[in-house]
DNA sequence: CTTGCTTTTGCATCCGTAAGCAACGAAGCT
DNA sequence: AGCTTCGTTGCTTACGGATGCAAAAGCAAG
């Protein structure tokens, strides 16, 4: 029974069409498509041609079906707003591309079902995972038994060793905090991002940690990550300290910049002169006139260009051993903290 | 010849290894995962029990060989890092998957080769596309074409008639431009973005036109919707018009920040009492202390809905016709404009 | 118990491409 | 010329699940 020939060609051409059209195989068709196929410059040529003219792309769903590669990578971001992660998407994208390998975006709310999630990243058959959200020890687990290669990205696998990313939080904050100490700020307040963060715990934990070595006393205000909680994380850390605050450490910039506009415009203070405030991350508004964060940068370029690499080569292998890859950040001195000694 | 039982699983459990294991076929199986299927009650908790045992999820890549439906939309942007669309995309994601659409996400830059990345579409056989981003009618009339249903978010199509999601550049530049003038301002500045952008084209237009009605020279300045630009085109503004400017208006907020912070820090003026700045978008930063932005706010979360349905619909039925939903924005009042006369 | 109807089930086939295998021809060698 | 080697090509099958069709099972009424 023949298909009817509709001209205005109802189906996507196959390569079974092209093969006809060219006067070859489906098989030749196929290899014209694949690197190192076994074909002919001069059949691949007529087939080529044939292909364009027919307007074919190969099926992708059919050729992942028989090579069990879908050339997809889930990724996983928790939260897009957060103004960090638009970069570092944009940045994994066209390296993903390069690499022949297309983003499967999904992005969880604080209440969405993660289990549902990963269904579908299972259904889909990824070739691999970039993480930048909070997974379980056991969900970590299930990317291992079913050989599907992950990446996380600023942020360590919980109990399994897991392949990751990260900004180094540790020496960030402990720069931050020990100049702080040096220019001679003594009552430091703290906010902090949200608790179910492994970013905010452990700039959280770094930032504690040193203070507490250099003999300093730190109040911390628990903040959501967002220039809200700036504003109202710098108004109760200068009532609580009665106005003896010297320095607001925050663990990422937008709540750095909140924490400035309650300094000067609620609270009417000079910054940096009466009060000193840093960030966390280096995003772009961060270096707006009006703020000039003093903060860490993220290496976001380099941090990408090792998660895809990395990605990569364990898609490839996917026997290659855990490795986290540590990025120091860059100090922005910016203006918006006091550096030096008075 | 029987394949070595390997207790770990070396491969993804198939329908058919479900369907051995509960004592049914393999399309009883399939069935319990099909809404709609016909299946007894019982048989379908015998198989959903032993798919949960061996880990089982319905491969997507096999389903969407025999459906001819991949269940992935294609959303290609072209320039994440614009304020606007993370909020955009972070929107999209959740309210495709409740429709059980997942998301391959395609960015470009403006040297990216277009061509490319849409043959990457056509191979992945998505269901549907969101298109932010510029597309020649060519490339547009491509999916009429293949019948994969498109919608344009803030953009029309052009020559071709396209379904798409808008905000009403003009009503909002309209607003905006019209209150600047009703307070008393007589020199205008307009800080556009680049020409290959829809957006600014429309933006430029709908502002400089409704300035001339109203009996205003313009100058235009040519930016690139980024705070820098901001900061040159209120300098260039500023100069060019020997400190007579008295309104700003710019094609986005990043750049209505940038000239504020022009204005304030580098000129030395007071915003707004001596000059008055507006954006459009309402972003995130736009409401910050700082700035306070007097701006149109894109109801995103309404367009992405609508975006959403709209493509919904057409990927349940291709031959809807072409509409374009209009959404008109929201003054925001801000406090970087005077709006009452002096 | 039989008949007629509905629900449930299994069989067989198809989706579009990849790749192992064997066949083929051309070229290089003795 | 006869033989080997190599590059190309087509044949055939497999990937994993969806679905039309017919068979089987359940169920109610006669």
């Amino acid at each position: 029974m023949s298909r009817p020939d509709v001209s205005t060609s109802a189906r996507n051409p196959t390569s079974y069409d092209v093969a006809v059209k060219a006067g070859v195989s489906q098989s030749a068709v196929s290899r014209c498509f694949r690197p190192g196929g076994s074909i002919a410059p001069a059949t691949k040529a007529r087939v080529l041609a044939a292909a364009k003219a027919l307007g074919y792309h190969p099926n992708a769903i059919a050729s992942g079906l028989i090579t069990r590669r879908s050339n997809l990578a889930a990724v996983i971001i928790s939260n897009l707003t957060n103004l960090n992660y638009p970069e570092v998407l944009a940045e994994l994208t066209p390296r993903l591309s390069e690499r022949g390998i297309r983003v499967l975006l999904f992005t969880l709310k604080a209440e969405s079902d993660v289990d549902e999630m990963l269904s579908q990243v299972w259904r889909h058959r990824v070739d691999g995972a970039i993480v930048a959200a909070r997974l379980s020890a056991d969900q970590l687990r299930d990317f291992a038994r079913r050989r599907v290669p992950v990446v996380l990205y600023n942020r360590f696998g919980e109990g399994e060793p897991v392949a990751s990313v990260c900004c180094d939080s540790y020496d960030g904050e402990n720069r931050l905090v020990t100049k702080l100490v040096q220019a001679g700020h003594q009552v430091f307040g703290f906010i902090s991002g949200p608790d179910d963060s492994y970013v905010s715990m452990q700039r959280t934990d770094a930032a504690c940690r040193r203070l507490q070595e250099l003999g300093r006393d730190v109040l911390i205000y628990k903040g959501q990550f967002d220039y809200e909680s700036g504003l109202k994380g710098f108004d109760w850390l200068w009532q609580t300290t009665a106005g003896k605050l010297d320095a607001v450490v925050c663990a990422n910039d937008p709540m750095a910049i909140g924490a400035i506009d309650a300094a000067r415009h609620r609270t009417g203070l000079l910054v940096p002169q009466q009060v000193s405030i840093v960030g966390f991350d280096g995003v772009g508004p961060a270096t707006w006139d009006s703020y000039r964060v003093t903060t860490i940068r993220q290496p976001v370029r380099r941090m990408t260009e090792a998660a895809v690499s990395m990605l990569a080569e364990r898609i490839e292998n996917p026997d290659l051993p855990a490795e986290v890859r540590t990025f120091a950040g860059a100090l922005i001195e910016g203006a918006s903290a006091r550096l030096i000694p008075a």
